[in-house]
DNA sequence: GTTGATTTGTTACAATATAACATCTCAATT
DNA sequence: AATTGAGATGTTATATTGTAACAAATCAAC
């Protein structure tokens, strides 16, 4: 139903959330750190699908839950997530996407797509081999990378009347 | 003098400078577009150094040339010198930063320095490739791409003790 | 229950960026 | 020389994004 050339095609967008929840809760639990209630709203709200999320909208989007929140509250939560590996900062826009691959640290390739404006993530492990030889070339010691490619998604191309909703 | 592992080490920054202007000015009457003085001074600006520099501190920068300026004149400014191609914005850092490669069209590789600061551009064409391969992989067409890696460079590398300057 | 660390509340503000409309400049046309 | 129109700049106001600083609350461990 999903190869990896359609991720973002209909799908089982629950199983998406529930994974991340439960991966982010058990992570939590193994690290000692508090996966409290803003924590795990902000992170639910920024899963809610696959677009970058704003943490403006972000905000007004938890004030329903927790109707004290500010723009600390958000950005505290934020920091938190990203400390612990469970979204990713999509700089060019200055969102925020959830991260979908818990389990192992990486760097990643964030593919946007204009028109549906979903988020794909991808390992790109060429793209990743080919740049760690330029880096070292160059004599350079990464600590932190952006890679964000804007254009058209597959999905998008294929069907370019009705944007994709998930 | 200077190999491409070490691009910022002490070098004639006035040979960066008057290349980047000479060329800027040619291109735009090439193009028949118009290099305003407040658009060359921002744009010397932005050739002080090899950093990345943010509008706001353009704004400071260039008020004693016009005393007038205000945010928008530092905007439309880098607006212009965007669209010519003649700076890139430097996504992770809400900055500004020279383009070294004004005769083709390019994606760029920006590594950013934490120490020093300077920002080298590479063109990095075997990172591009396997990036475009990627890309075709999963569908997706590009528009424009923003890569950018922070670490240590390797000028501040060999010489951990008195940042470079250039 | 006390303590100390973590989290959250709250206020204020800093930093980055754009919208909207008025004015100016300057070259081409009349 | 006056008119005109496009491009550039001036000007004011505001939108958006992000932090600092300190007080209060929470919570787990002792
Ligand atoms: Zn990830
Ligand atoms: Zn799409
Ligand atoms: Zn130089
Ligand atoms: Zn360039």
């Amino acid at each position: 139903m999903s190869d990896s050339t359609e991720l973002f095609a209909p799908h089982n967008h629950s199983l998406c959330i529930n994974t991340a929840l439960t991966t982010a809760s058990q992570l939590c639990a193994e690290r000692g750190v508090q996966l409290t209630a803003i924590r795990q709203q902000v992170l639910e709200l920024i899963w809610a699908d696959h677009h970058a999320v704003k943490a403006y909208d972000l905000l007004e989007r938890i004030k329903p839950l927790q109707s004290a929140a500010k723009p600390a509250t958000i950005y505290r939560a934020l920091d938190f997530l990203r400390e612990q590996g469970f979204i990713h900062r999509v700089e060019s826009l200055n969102a925020f996407v959830g991260c979908n691959d818990l389990k192992s640290a990486h760097e990643q390739l964030l593919l946007i797509c204009k028109r549906c404006e979903n988020v794909e993530e991808r390992h790109a492990d060429s793209v990743m081999q080919a740049l760690a030889q330029e880096l070292a070339l160059a004599g350079f010691t990464a600590h932190h990378q952006a890679i964000e490619i804007h254009g058209i998604c597959a999905t998008c191309t294929q069907s370019n009347n009705t944007p994709s909703l998930n």
